[in-house]
DNA sequence: TTTTTTTATGCAATCGTTGTCGGTAACGTT
DNA sequence: AACGTTACCGACAACGATTGCATAAAAAAA
């Protein structure tokens, strides 16, 4: 290891204005080649103050010798001020690019004109175009989202619950972890005034606004393509069965096989009680759906984790799909369509749920004193067919 | 459509407590699957009190006949304070479950024990995979974390800063959009004192810490394996020239093929300045490469999104990969190895840069003052070789 | 000129919390 | 008896912004 002090030309797109002592870890041909090794000495005096001054409605009621007060009323264009004066103020908070401390008003207003999301893993394509939907929404209403995630966990959900509704939230967007089978924190939240908006996993016994796909009939129109390529022993693999997302698939499922004469076997339906973020759990269940006595010959299963698990597990077992078992998955992945073989799917509007979710909360928020109709509203999902559910001929 | 008034039987796992009128839209054999038909006409009053009412010092201090400087204290187990009336304030907090306003907080010291990432999207393996990592430091340092994306737009990338900035989160942890090579909205918070740590895409010239793959390494193992696989014209599809990502895959890929003595040919090399959010322009580029005179045999492409359309777009012209044009992409793809062909791909450590980035920033932000050794690390990436990159016999 | 009205501004309280300062007992020391 | 210590506790200001109320000055009406 050498230790130099080099000037660096300018050259390219960078532009180096400090004089750096580089210790490098590898040899290097070019003074370029040097961004690619580790640069370790770099020595610098951080900036010591610590206060992020910014300009206050004080500052400006003294640089203009007014009160906070009259500069308050000033910038908020109340009638009662000199159109003079107001001109001054306005001029001025422009020019000191003045912005009103969302803190202060938070505390005063006993609001923040942001909403959170409390959802189950983000690393899920469903989820992430859900979220991209509330933004847009939330953005030109002017609200601000905060994300939190609970890993499927019941603990982390109420920590976050309670975090965001300190944080004033004005109103919460939920979809329930895998856990979440008690929901006093929301209600009593609710009890004091908060408003919440359910989306894709909704409790039943809960009385607000709900957004969620058809499940039943997405399910139901999976199951029932699987029975049309000629496959009559179709497994579900699924999530924890107290979840509504679950129980209505599986109903989907159940009235599919029921339609068309196929009895309900109870030993091809397989829950994973964590969704699929316990890759054991998915191996045990999709092993004994695998080396069940009577192997089934398709498998009906939700969520991606849950999809892509068993897909790499079927291939690791050395079975083709569809051949020996076909597939079709609840599933929102975006490159579904680029698996081997390609994966059909029952895929969800996220991005419309996710407006549509935002749409009600904020209605909600905004007009909190009239009597609600409550509604429960269900989108239609899309099975899209592709090679992994073919019955080869 | 009929319109008739239902009490639900007591059935399965769920229990309606309420009387619902029901307006079905599909006709239903059983009182279960009316869950899976739209119920609309929920009508119910949302409780009025919009204020949420909680329990501050305020009120403990008034229901103990104390002041509320002697509960504040108390609660925060000042020495000057009677063990007595320590106990009775603690015990009475803990019944009446008194947890202190952040907001108020956050206005007293100027800080909210928050930190802000800005990423470009996180409907994005790699970026969410980061997510965990910085929130599983946070966490456990006592922080939160606020998400927010800007979608590859330097407008957004702009509100969402000074939002953050706003609301006085303590640090911020950067990977820049797609847009951005001005970057003095950040310069200046960090004047301020506001402490910033650059992941992922780190500007070259700017003092503080950064955290990124061993980008240069990583393009250059790839584009070598490809070599050594036997592919001349190897093609790079890749990122906006200013960001430095792509500049080292860029730089680590040349050096590759001068290594081997193959010419850098500049119209294999192309650039979505928009980072594939805009499917045209990635459309454009791939086809100019297949449509290539000279159509390149390989392409080294950057991105979970580049790399997604590149493959979909060669199988829709009718290419066959890799027989005729290999592929390894620079991606954290987590179905990488079910696509078809399994994915060859340049992986990076997401989830310890999360972490890596998070610790240096919590450092500066609990130890301000000190003269700080601003460090740059580069962690190791790993190729993962499958089918999409070897060549056929 | 005097009274009333209008216009424009300031004061002070508020939100929840904490730091500074000061005060009051009870006790011990000369 | 006078003073100092110690232990405990409360009043007040401050953080940034808004708002009801008061009020001064100016204008209008008498």
């Amino acid at each position: 290891m050498q230790s130099l002090s080099v000037t660096l030309p300018k050259r390219g797109v960078f532009t180096f204005r400090y004089f750096f002592l580089v210790t490098l870890q590898k040899s290097v041909s070019s003074p370029l080649q040097i961004i690619s090794v580790i640069i370790e000495g770099i020595n610098c005096t951080k900036p010591t103050s610590r206060t992020v001054e910014v300009i206050t409605i004080k500052d400006i009621a003294k640089a203009l010798n007014l009160s906070t007060s009259t500069v308050s009323r000033a910038l908020r264009g109340s009638y009662e001020i000199n159109p003079e004066t107001k001109r001054l103020v306005m001029e001025y908070a422009e020019r000191m690019n003045y912005r009103p401390n969302p803190i202060a008003l938070s505390l005063k207003e006993n609001r923040s004109r942001s909403i959170g999301i409390i959802i189950p893993e983000i690393a899920n394509n469903f989820f992430s175009q859900a979220i991209n939907g509330m933004e847009s929404i939330a953005y030109n209403r002017g609200y601000h989202v905060v994300i939190s995630q609970n890993h499927e966990s019941y603990e982390r959900e109420l920590v976050n619950t309670q975090y965001l509704a300190q944080r004033r939230v004005d109103g919460l967007i939920v979809s329930l972890s895998g856990e979440s089978n008690d929901l006093e924190h929301f209600k009593e939240l609710q009890s004091k005034g908060l408003p919440i908006v359910f989306f894709d996993r909704v409790p039943q016994d809960y009385i607000t606004h709900k957004v969620s796909a058809d499940n039943f009939v997405g399910a139901y129109e999976a199951t029932a393509h699987l029975i049309q390529q000629g496959f009559r022993k179709i497994a579900h693999l699924t999530s924890p069965s107290w979840l509504s997302i679950t129980y209505e698939r599986l109903e989907g499922y159940k009235k599919a096989l029921q339609n068309h004469g196929i009895p309900i076997e109870e030993s091809y339906i397989k829950y994973c009680s964590h969704g699929g973020m316990i890759p054991e759990e998915v191996e045990k269940a999709v092993l004994e759906l695998i080396h069940h006595p009577e192997r089934p010959d398709a498998i009906f299963s939700a969520g991606d984790r849950l999809t892509t698990s068993s897909m790499s597990l079927i291939k690791r077992e050395g079975l083709r799909i569809p051949e020996d078992i076909a597939i079709v998955g609840f599933t929102n992945l975006i490159s579904a369509h680029l698996l081997s073989p390609a994966l059909s799917a029952v895929t969800q509007p996220a991005y419309e749920m996710g407006q549509l979710a935002t749409e009600f909360l904020i209605d909600l928020i905004e007009r909190p004193k009239s009597t609600i109709r409550f509604e429960t509203k269900r989108l239609e999902t899309k099975l899209v067919i592709r090679e992994s559910s073919l019955k080869p001929a």
